[in-house]
RNA sequence: GCGCUCGUAGCUCAGCUGGAUAGAGCAACGGACUUCUAAUCCGUAGGUCCCGUGUUCGAAUCACGGCGAGCGUGCCA
């Protein structure tokens, strides 16, 4: 498979920089950008070479871009480069040269230009990460489709990744949800539907709690029991872990979530104290009011925040310590040489805390903090789990199925029952989650139903429609694609696809750069456009001969294109709409 | 107080390491279905990119200072 386009055009760009005799006075490792033009009627590509350049050089960037250009060859590749506005170097890629890339594509069925890295990594994963006992709220939807994506892209460019859910099973809120157990609790609920009846215990003891103070204590001595070993306590305790993980898995199935490992934070316990013990003995922890803690007093940051608490004055451990374990335990049985934690902003100074201790632990591993923004209430405040009265992610995802169904109904009252659920289920889950993906993961937003599910505009029916679409040609054709053995493009709607279509290869590995599954959301909203718009300018069964096979083709890679990219998404496609 | 993140059209948001006239969608208005799925396409309208200063040939983007919002800040996770 040949090289992308800037990719080929940035050494020849290269020598003819070398061939003005500028190249001397060049920052080494200077690398002229390749960028993709942002208007058609600029080209395809574009440089600013001579812009940057000019002054070091001290000519006019003008002159000097066609210095450069009176250079460049572009042979077997674009058309002689134009230079406009301030500087800017204009290529257009040669009418064959794009054909030719598109036939290879059609080649190129698994990785569809896409070139796997050279240097893979071991990289853990670590998101999704609910507490058990609790439902689900909307607060977990973006680690977990967020996470799942990336680990869906990293593994496709050639990665080694293990996905791990660090689920939160051995939490403070126990000594509750052991009283409330005991106490509160209704078998025959539990047994007709384990989930609810949980979350009902747990909110009806926190409840309880928040009025009885004395009661309070109480919880927290079932959770001291508990981690003491107390074996009433113990069963209890796995039985509703246990209880809760299907639960969990029932909801990972809806969203096609899976991962390699659950190892949550019970795993850990035995390794806790041994870690503080270490790190004491290293120098690394101290004790100070009480507690064991690490300071950070070379950090220029971390220097003036309080320390990571990893053990208290009573001797229990905090989430700091199991996150260290946890590191180690990646480090040295996963043989991770990166870990991805996608967790919620809020927790900014604890990764860059545990991070720096990592450091002087002497883990040598990347470690990198994927945050993303919140979503809040509509007061403009976080959801708060402990009220338990937020919106769960089960609702969420049957409401936005229910939708889709609807209008599924409208559009189709007459397909079968089956197939119109299936629609339904495709469209709604993935409606959820190109709504998440398709965004900045920084931006906070206020939860909004109307907004989550929408399904009109730059949303998911409108990119899975484009599927459907080069589907439907092949099905009125009443044949699979048969080949082509020559790509023709002759309109504008035509090549504007292909050029889409050949810079696949060149956005999936920049999504890793900055953890940003939205740059994918962006371009496959642009070739779903691109593609309705070459639907409506270009026919193509009622095309002839060479002109229709190359339109044909065009369908054909634009919807594996489509697919592919809407499955590093996580999001399924559908034959029909 | 200190730290992190954000501030772009009426609304929801893109805009990656500075680049040409700041882009989509929704909502509004006007067109296009005897045609491969109209869940589509075309057009109109809508902006002091929070404010200020600086760096630069060139700033929504970088730096500094304000203002506003959210979050975090020693024994919850």
């Amino acid at each position: 498979m040949a090289a992308t386009f800037p990719a080929l055009i940035q050494p020849r760009l290269a020598a003819a920089l070398q061939a003005t005799g500028i190249s001397g006075d060049l920052p080494d490792g200077f690398v002229p950008s390749v960028d993709p033009a942002q208007n058609p009627q600029f080209g395809d590509y574009q440089t600013n070479a001579a812009m940057v350049l000019a002054k070091q050089v001290k000519k006019n960037p003008r002159e000097l871009a066609a210095e450069i250009v009176e250079k460049f060859d572009g042979e077997g590749l674009t058309e002689t480069p134009e230079i406009a506005g301030p500087g800017f170097i204009n290529f257009r890629i040669r009418k064959n040269v794009l054909e030719q890339r598109v036939e290879d594509l059609l080649e190129d069925t698994d990785r569809l230009g896409v070139e796997e890295v050279t240097d893979p990594e071991t990289i853990v994963i670590d998101f999704s990460a609910p507490n058990v006992a609790k439902p689900m709220h909307v607060g977990h939807i973006r680690s977990t489709i967020i996470g799942d994506s990336l680990a869906r892209i990293a593994r496709f460019l050639g990665h080694n990744v293990i996905s791990d859910n660090h689920i939160g099973d051995w939490g403070t809120q126990f000594g509750m949800i052991l009283y409330g157990w005991k106490n509160v609790l209704d078998k025959e609920a539990l047994e007709a539907d384990p989930v609810p009846e949980l979350l009902r215990v747990y909110k009806e003891v926190n409840k309880l709690c928040s009025e009885d103070p004395d009661l309070r204590e109480v919880c927290k001595a079932q959770l001291v029991d508990l981690q003491a070993g107390d074996k009433e306590n113990l069963k209890i305790w796995e039985e509703c872990v246990e209880l809760s993980k299907v639960g969990l898995q029932k909801i990972y199935d809806k969203l096609d979530v899976a991962f390699d490992h659950w190892l949550g934070e019970s795993f850990y316990n035995d390794k806790l104290q041994p870690l503080v013990d270490n790190l004491v003995g290293k120098g690394i922890a101290s004790e100070s009011d009480g507690a064991i803690c690490i300071f950070f007093p070379e950090h220029e940051k971390l220097a003036d925040q309080p320390p990571a608490i990893i053990q208290k004055g009573d001797g229990g451990f905090l989430y700091a310590t199991t996150d260290l374990a946890t590191i180690e335990h990646r480090v040295q049985e996963f043989g991770a040489t990166s870990i991805w934690y996608v967790v919620g902003a809020p927790q900014q100074l604890h990764f860059d805390q545990i991070f720096e201790a990592a450091r002087l632990m002497g883990h040598n591993v990347d470690l990198q903090f994927v945050s993303f923004g919140s979503i809040l209430g509509k007061d403009r405040k976080m959801f708060k789990t402990r009220d338990g009265d937020t919106v769960q992610l089960d609702d969420v995802l049957d409401e936005s199925v229910a939708r889709a169904r609807k209008i599924v109904e409208e559009k189709n009252p007459e397909f079968p029952e089956q197939e119109k659920a299936e629609i339904a289920r495709v469209i709604g889950i993935g409606a959820v989650k190109y709504a998440e993906l398709s965004q900045f993961r920084m931006t906070d937003y206020i939860f909004d139903w109307d907004n989550m599910l929408a399904l009109k505009g730059n949303t998911a029916p409108y990119l899975l429609n484009a599927y459907v679409r080069t589907r439907a040609i092949f099905r009125k054709m009443g044949s699979d694609f048969q080949g082509v053995d020559h790509i023709e493009i002759t309109e504008a709607a035509e090549s504007a696809l292909a050029m889409k279509l050949a810079q696949y290869a060149e956005v999936v590995p920049s999504i890793l750069t900055d953890f940003r599954p939205n740059t994918l959301a962006t371009y496959i909203y642009e070739l779903a456009t691109t593609y309705h718009k070459f639907w409506e300018a270009c026919p193509v069964l009622k095309a002839e001969g060479a002109v229709k096979e190359s339109r044909l083709a065009l369908c054909e890679l634009t919807g594996r294109v489509l697919k592919h990219a809407l499955g590093l998404l996580g999001i399924q496609t559908t034959e029909k709409m």
